[in-house]
DNA sequence: CATTCAAAAATTGTCTACAATATTTTCGTA
DNA sequence: TACGAAAATATTGTAGACAATTTTTGAATG
């Protein structure tokens, strides 16, 4: 991590998200007050605050007189964000879909085009930001102060658990189908665009390694045979 | 308000939730640092910590170098948060289903015994708690920190709704329905625990006015005619 | 060599003073 | 009386110092 004169705190807890979704920052690892104050180069209250935020995304639990450390997420718990999380989007297509105006689906198209040349250009912190951001662009469109700061928490959570679980080093989820997505709400058929989207995220969980704990042992066995 | 010495960041927090619950303290209602300070004896830089975790679970909105403000719900945002929350709660109902154990349920039962008790009692303070209680247990009993996380945030902004759209003094949400809810869930019928809390959660929701603005138009030009 | 205890060091928790920003009041002018 | 500008006041934002807690290190003992 640089150092950044005047940084704000959401440009710190971007900063770690982006470095925890790149697998730079495990589970596990403890994030220091006064360490993270000198390489952001603010006071420790500031990063006081920057913690607090990461720690209700999700991203950090903060344990009291011991320290903020980066979450390892269950195979459950990823099972329950992924869960919630669908319901969530499908509210937010809901909402989006008896309103939307061209400049939206304007933003939309914009905002795919942008996911198309991250990934042209390999570059992983864009492809992250942009994969995710597609998401929250839907909920800010929605109008929804609350299903927007849902789906920010839940794409927070949903990063941390890719890093953890994802076997590939594909760090997108998938312009095109964002695209199909865009094209049934502009289209009027919110059927559609929720089916589209709930395949698109039934998609992105099917590539998580998250067998079950006797699956394992199963594999166990057949090593040791 | 009463003095507190000693008093938790939690504490601060479940004081202010209870305030704006029993409606005492209404939508667009600053809470000002240093009064705040003073009236539970503590350092300004706790209240702030108290604010944000208040801004957290969606009771107050903190507008920079202005203040913290009791948040006014909308009608749209109501919705999308019952919405939301039926899904949380019939994935709780999941993940409590397999693995209840009978402690598990003897809490339960003497939880919504307290109900009773404190709806006898006529005591609004523990009604409110107890009613939100009662789902707050289901999330831990469930053993998923996301989960939990998640009802707690909707519990809160479920207060915030109900004290500003709902027109009756009842506080409570029903021992009756709690303890059908759990007798289902000891009856290992996860389907039928799962529609009784949609049905539960239906009529809390059915309690609210939330009409449409083009109805409060009608109203208009009826009292004007 | 392993264990225990005390001291030192590291880290987090909290407070208060100062800086920055917004709001209210006062004063001058038309 | 109304309006605008400046001053005063109120409130929030932030930093660094001190307090409290936890972890690590070093010494003593068996």
């Amino acid at each position: 991590m640089t150092e950044q004169a005047g940084i704000s705190i959401q440009q710190i807890v971007e900063k770690v998200w982006l470095s925890i979704a790149e697998r730079r920052l495990r589970p596990g690892v403890q994030l220091k007050e006064g360490q993270m104050a000198a390489i952001f180069d603010v006071s420790r209250a500031r990063i006081r605050q920057a913690l607090a935020a990461l720690e209700r995304e999700g991203l950090v639990t903060i344990i009291p007189n011991r320290g903020a450390f980066v979450c390892q997420p269950t195979v459950d718990e990823a099972r329950d964000v992924f869960t919630i999380r669908r319901s969530v989007e499908s509210r937010v297509v809901a909402r989006i879909g008896a309103s939307v105006t061209k400049a939206d689906l304007s933003r939309l198209r914009g905002h795919v085009a942008q996911e198309r040349t991250a990934n042209t250009n390999d570059a992983t912190t864009d492809i992250i930001k942009l994969s995710g951001g597609f998401h929250l662009l839907l909920a800010e469109i929605s109008g929804s102060d609350f299903l927007f700061g849902m789906m920010r928490d839940l794409i927070s959570r949903t990063s941390l658990i890719t890093a953890v679980y994802r076997n590939t080093a594909r760090f997108n989820c998938g312009p095109d189908e964002h695209a199909e997505i865009v094209d049934a709400i502009a289209a009027g058929d919110l059927k559609k665009a929720s089916a589209l989207m709930e395949h698109h995220l039934e998609h992105v969980e099917s590539e998580l390694d998250l067998r079950e704990v006797r699956d394992m042992s199963h594999d166990l066995r057949a090593a040791l045979a």
